[in-house]
DNA sequence: ATAAAAACATACCAACTGGTCGGTTTTATT
DNA sequence: AATAAAACCGACCAGTTGGTATGTTTTTAT
C-alpha cells in the first residue's frame, strides 16, 4: 500500500480508537512504520491528515443512495432503509473489534463538534433521510397500505429517531442486539399503523 | 465559592466545551485564576479531577427519580417521563450558551469510551428507564386506554429509543426543535395505539 | 546514463504537558 | 499570642508535543 494511503488508514482506526488529541503523531508514525519526514511529505499537518481522514471516512457511510422500491411493502422498505443504515456499524466494529459503537460515536460527535461545516451535513444528510422516508410514508397511504390518518411527515421522523434511538441505546454496549430490536420495533410499529 | 468548588465547576464547563485531553492544566488555573499549587492542594492528579467530575455532574441528571402518576393518562405520563429527560439539555445549553447539544453528546461519549464503568453505568440507566416505560404501557393495557394486541416491552423499548433519538436527530442542531418534535410524536403516537 | 523530482530518514527545536517541591500566607484552634 | 494545619504560590522538572531543516535514498523521465 501507497504510504499516504497507509498513513489515512492507519490513522482512521487510531483516531476512531482514542480521538484526535489523543493520538499522537509519533503514535501514527510507529503505527505505519514511517518516520516524520515520510509523513511531513505527504501531510502539511495533523490537522490536514484529521480533515481528510473525516472527508474520506466520516462521509462515505453517509453517501449511500436510498434505493427505489416502489412495489414493495412498507415494512421491507424501513428494513432495507435501516440495512444502509447498519452497515457502517458493521464495518467500524470490524475494524475496531469492538462489539459496541460508542467509540463511533464519540468520533462522529467530535468531528461534529470541531468542525461547524461537519454538522451543518449531518444535519442535512438526516433532512434527506427523512425526506425518503416521508416519501414512502405517503406512498404506503396511498396504496391503503397503512390508515391515513396520521401525519406523514412526524411518522417520518419518528421513525428516524427511532432508527437513531435504537443504534445509540443498544449500540453503546452491544451492537449485535441493534438489528434484534430493529427486527421487532418495525414488525410492531407497523402492525400499528396498519389501515 | 471554595476553590475545589470553584475547579470542579469551571473545568466541567471546559470538559464540556473541548474534551479531557484539549484542555491543558493551564487553562483550568487561569480560567479559576488559582496557582498550580492550590490545585494540586485540592486534587492528585488531572484525571482525579475528571472522574470527580463525572461522578458530579454527569450522573446528577441519571439521578431523577420517575414519579408515580397512577391515573393520569399515558399521554401525560410520557409527557412527564420526556420532561425528566429535558431538564439536563436546558441546564446544559444555558451553562455553555449553545442552542445546540453536541457538546453535550461528545462529552458523553468520551466518557463512556474512557470507563468502562460508566458504559456498564449508562446501560443499566436506560434499562431502568425502559422498565418503568414497560410499566406505564401495561397500565394503560389494563385501563383499556391502549391496544392489546401489542408487546408492551417492544413499545416501551421503542419510545425510549425515540426519545434518545430526538435527543440527538435535532439536539445536534437546535435544541428547540426537540421538545416541539416530541410533542408531534407523542400526540400521533398515542393516536396509533388508541384502543 | 543522467538529471530532476519524489520519497523518505533523522537530528533538532521551541512550546507545552502534567506534576513536584520548598517555601509563604492565611485560617483555625488553643 | 502561639501554634498547627490548611491553603496557596510559583519556580522548576523531565517528558512529550507538533513541526522544521537538512540531508539521503529511491523512483521517474529523458
Amino acid at each position: 500500500m501507497k504510504t499516504k494511503e497507509l498513513i489515512i488508514q492507519k490513522s482512521f482506526i487510531l483516531f476512531l480508537q482514542k480521538g484526535y488529541k489523543e493520538v499522537s503523531l509519533n503514535e501514527i508514525l510507529t503505527n505505519c512504520g514511517i518516520s516524520k519526514g515520510a509523513f511531513y511529505h505527504h501531510y502539511k499537518s495533523k490537522d490536514e491528515l484529521y480533515t481528510e481522514v473525516l472527508n474520506r471516512f466520516f462521509f462515505s457511510y453517509f453517501n449511500k443512495q436510498d434505493v427505489d422500491y416502489s412495489n414493495a411493502t412498507l415494512q421491507f422498505k424501513i428494513k432495507y432503509f435501516i440495512n444502509t443504515f447498519l452497515e457502517p456499524y458493521t464495518e467500524i466494529s470490524a475494524l475496531l473489534n469492538h462489539n459496541h459503537l460508542s467509540a463511533y460515536f464519540r468520533f462522529l460527535f467530535q468531528a461534529v463538534n470541531t468542525y461547524p461545516e461537519i454538522r451543518a451535513k449531518v444535519n442535512r444528510h438526516f433532512y434527506t433521510k427523512g425526506y425518503y422516508l416521508f416519501q414512502i410514508i405517503e406512498q404506503a397511504k396511498q396504496n391503503n397500505e397503512i390508515r391515513k390518518d396520521v401525519d406523514s411527515k412526524v411518522i417520518a421522523r419518528q421513525i428516524l429517531s427511532t432508527i437513531i434511538g435504537v443504534s445509540v441505546l443498544e449500540g453503546i454496549y452491544d451492537i449485535s442486539k441493534v438489528r434484534i430490536r430493529f427486527d421487532e420495533i418495525v414488525k410492531e410499529y407497523c402492525k400499528l399503523l396498519k389501515a
